[in-house]
DNA sequence: ACTGGTTGCGGAAACGTTTCCGAATCGTCG
DNA sequence: CGACGATTCGGAAACGTTTCCGCAACCAGT
């Protein structure tokens, strides 16, 4: 099947006559010689050589490969981010290394302590929680890492964020704008990050807008379309709200369905608003109003982040916050009178 | 930032005070002394030592990483395909490095090539086209290779494929038992194997029913959502099928949405069948009756061939085929009297 | 023509492991 | 009690590169 060993270096010095340090020059393009890169250039074609990716990294201490962790890459808003990040590696001569740690805690840990091992130069890592152990693994980690999502004050690590909680809030003034005054909110787990300050800003929107905060009106569950569906299902059956906040827009889906199945239509007698604003939504029927947190800009700005710390840059970390915003598609009305 | 250099093997050998070849067969149990593997256990607690997987590799000629090509990760099919791919190799310790390659040729001949790097020690490959040169660079790769998709008969590579041409039959039979009689195609691009085997298949579904091949109710595109509606307006706009049968899903979104834009109602009016089967059709308004290619089944059965290989399993290259299926949902009529 | 500075190239060390081989130790059996 | 096989461990080579160092050769300047 695969042929049995490459020829190295030295077949290309005995080929060519020369050393094998005249080789690896010339190769790297620290000769000035025409002739010397010449010879070595046909030698190597002649025997048919290729570098050793492994060699080189073990004597240059770099591998040229950067880990992308994150919970699952099913989820739109990772896709969204490795869509960004994998172009940008690539241009600068990265590879992309991706790990799906299914939310699991002790997976992220291990992903973050085995960076001792030096497979990659550097990591990207979207972590659902932050435990004490995530901060220690963090506190001098083997390579460069960059982490999106929310993080301790003290943290000393480059950090991408977006304030989702500020964009619940725009979700519910949103609605209210539009007219709902019974605004349910369906989030995902309430002990992960992204579910606390979701379902704050949800309260920070409902206060905003004069309203009561009504229990009857959370639901909570996972982060998946079935889980939305259920959701919604137990929601409509306990209390009759005129809109719907889905904590993502996978929940907003299935709550869509539940709704429609219901035999309520959407928007006319309940709103839904999803946040992510993934590809999903623009393709949703209705087209799902949904809260853009920008996915694709912070996969950008982690990327950039990374790749300048791989360029040598040194210093504080640094944190780069991205703005929610709202895309209004036809799941809502336009803000009524 | 990082720390400046992490201690190695050498640093262990005499915190324990053994010497290198101990510390190595100690950790990787190939002694049988209890003591002495205590020791080193302690000694490498307490210097902190990690083993480098870079030197690991360069000594075992393995690097426990995989690579896995294709198009466009964005591409629910394959998406499908990594979500089924990463947790078995991850089961057998293997790493997974994802290759988007743009529908660039160029760059899957590269992927292809480099793999003589051995930064990996195996490859699952989705090409779009294949070429002589794919086929030149399957003819002897320095690792293993499975290859996803229609490949020629005399390819000696390991191949996962699917009936795509059969699936486009199954709807074109499910649209006519439904009722329809004007069944429109719309395609992705001509050039490429998936898009003439649907093509192929379409027509074949055609002759099966008795019904004509008329070409004005066949359109070519992309195959994202944009590119479907576009497609789908260009064919409201010239002709009046009674059923459309879209390339894959996203092509078969973008046409729902270009229909109930032109007034007309699915299932009723126009019924709609896609294909791939992805969780888009699932989630969309209303469910997508959609042919399943077996994604996930593809994805198991490549990752199984290329583990198989990497156990050293030799012989000649393998086959598999997945049946495709249709499943029905509410964007297709039930057969009609 | 001799010297001083460049330049071009080869030898060898180094990156951090695994593993082969030989030496030393131990226990056991004749 | 001596010898022999089994076991355990240390030394050293090897994996395939890059790069430091030194040597020879060359050019120009006095």
């Amino acid at each position: 099947m695969a042929a049995s060993s490459r020829p190295t270096i030295h077949e290309v010095a005995k080929a060519a006559g020369v050393s094998i340090s005249s080789v690896s020059r010339a190769l790297n393009g620290n000769t000035s010689n025409p002739e010397m890169v010449a010879r070595v250039k046909a030698a190597v074609k002649q025997v048919g050589y290729v570098p050793s990716a492994v060699a080189q990294s073990l004597k240059t201490q770099q591998t040229g490969q950067v880990a992308f962790a994150m919970e699952d890459i099913g989820n739109a808003a990772y896709l969204a981010m490795v869509r960004e990040i994998q172009p940008l590696l690539r241009e600068d001569g990265y590879r992309l290394l991706l790990h799906a740690t299914g939310a699991d805690v002790q997976d992220e840990i291990e992903v973050l302590e085995s960076l001792a091992q030096k497979y990659v130069d550097g990591l990207i890592l979207c972590p659902i929680r932050v435990t004490d152990r995530h901060l220690a693994a963090l506190r001098s980690p083997a390579v460069p890492v960059v982490v999106i999502g929310q993080l301790p004050e003290e943290a000393d690590v480059d950090n991408v964020r977006t304030d989702s909680r500020q964009g619940a809030r725009l979700a519910v003034e949103h609605l209210y704008a539009a007219g709902a005054r019974r605004i349910a909110f369906i989030n995902g787990p309430a002990d992960t990050v992204p579910g606390r300050l979701r379902h704050a800003g949800y309260q920070d929107g409902l206060h905003a807008c004069g309203l009561e905060v009504d229990d009857s009106l959370v639901e909570f569950g996972g982060f998946q379309v079935s889980a939305g569906r259920e959701a919604a299902q137990r929601l409509l059956a306990r209390t009759q709200p005129d809109a719907v906040f889905a904590a993502n827009d996978l929940i907003a889906l299935g709550a869509m369905h539940a709704i429609r199945s219901a035999g309520r239509s959407i928007p006319e007698e309940i709103q839904v608003v999803g946040m992510d604003d993934t590809t999903l939504a623009e393709t949703s029927f209705p087209p799902l109003t949904s809260v853009s947190l920008g996915s694709r800009d912070r996969g950008r700005l982690a990327a950039d982040m990374l790749l300048a710390r791989l360029h040598g840059e040194t210093g504080p970390a640094r944190r780069a916050t991205v703005a929610p915003s709202l895309t209004v598609r036809e799941s809502t009305r336009e803000a009524a009178a």
